[in-house]
DNA sequence: TACTACCGACCGACTGGTCAGTCGGTTTTG
DNA sequence: CAAAACCGACTGACCAGTCGGTCGGTAGTA
């Protein structure tokens, strides 16, 4: 293996046990060795790739973060509909978040509460999410599909809502089988916004 | 001033200073003399009142959020309507936040993440919350206002979405009167239960 | 009233442990 | 060999919690 592939895998390695760590113990109560040991490697080591310990749980939200961001948009792109494109992205965030129980706890509980510095980032994030819905809500809007509203304000709710019920999960693990609620939620959103009358043709 | 009175002013002070210190610095990032500089007492005196670091900081989360639920449910009790009590309950939580950035901030950011322990907590709270909610739209359906539901779902749904909402509001400051984002909310929220032809008589 | 004995409230210097970050040395690769 | 990657002992700062001591008030006594 080459030098920068070693060095690359070492990184991901670092990232891996970081996601681990982090979302067991908390940002706060992990010292950098725990993360050394459970990746296999050294203090030195993560020194060598992040240059301090913040800067490791950044690049470990920027990357998580990305990575689902490039999920969700990939799902909404096969959809032509704003609505279902709405839906698309909406239960890409659900099922993700329902498999990488780390990633939701990363995401929705540790990056919350780990300073200042990290909620900026954090609310970011948030935002490139809300963003993609608004713009759907938009697009729905001059087509005529939905009533005039504030989008913006409307994807945010919208996306409070699903965080909390994955967080709900997350912490009481109820339901056991996260998607199953999906359905329900997507009806509850989607009557907030297009009316009953003319709600989702679907079971 | 007898002892007694003045061990309970003590007290409070404590309380005072560390919900204003907690909620600038985040818990891991406070040291207790901090705590015992604002509220100008001292470090053995916050260790006489409070056992620990821990206990002091979950009694500060107890204290707010009763006094919270407690004005909520005054709200709600002049209400007969179940939708209005409802919406009464809702229209606290979004005033007293308003009113009380500090609390905001110590019962959705500083909580979240301040560890295991507090996340359990908090979850209660967020339940206590959850159940008001519920237990008017039961009311609802059982008079026949709205068609069936997961009640207790769709009331988290609804808190998650305030929730967030407030959050927003929190780290970047917009809109700049939180409560003129109220109306908005509640038929967004409403309408996804009611359903559009029954909407709020209303503005 | 005056004097004393006592006690709960409070103080802050100190201790023991922890941990982010450093640095001189070692190994691996090209 | 040179350079990049990696290691882990070490340092200095920081901080939760302790503990011996002080002080103001209160109760008991005469």
């Amino acid at each position: 293996m080459s030098v920068q592939e070693r060095s690359k895998s070492r990184r991901q390695r670092l990232l891996d046990a970081a996601m681990t760590v982090f979302t067991d113990q908390g940002y706060a109560a992990t010292p950098i060795d725990d993360i050394a040991r459970a990746s296999d490697t050294s203090k030195g080591g993560v020194y060598f790739h992040f240059p301090s310990k913040q800067a490791l749980f950044l690049a470990l939200l920027e990357e998580s973060s990305s990575a689902l961001l490039e999920k969700v948009e990939a799902a909404m792109a096969g959809e032509p509909d704003p609505l279902m494109r709405g839906e698309a992205a909406l239960r890409a965030v659900f099922t993700s978040f329902a498999e990488h129980r780390l990633l939701a706890r990363l995401l929705l509980v540790e990056a919350a509460g780990a300073g200042r510095d990290f909620n900026r980032a954090l609310m970011e994030m948030h935002e490139r999410f809300a963003t993609l819905i608004a713009e759907c809500l938009d697009e729905a809007v001059t087509a005529g599909r939905i009533a005039p509203l504030d989008t913006r304000f409307a994807a945010r709710a919208w996306y409070g809502a699903v965080n909390h019920t994955v967080l709900h999960w997350l912490q009481t693990g109820e339901p056991s089988d996260l998607e199953s609620t999906f359905p329900l939620l997507r009806d509850l959103l989607l009557v907030g916004v297009v009316g009953r009358e003319k709600t989702w043709a679907r079971s």
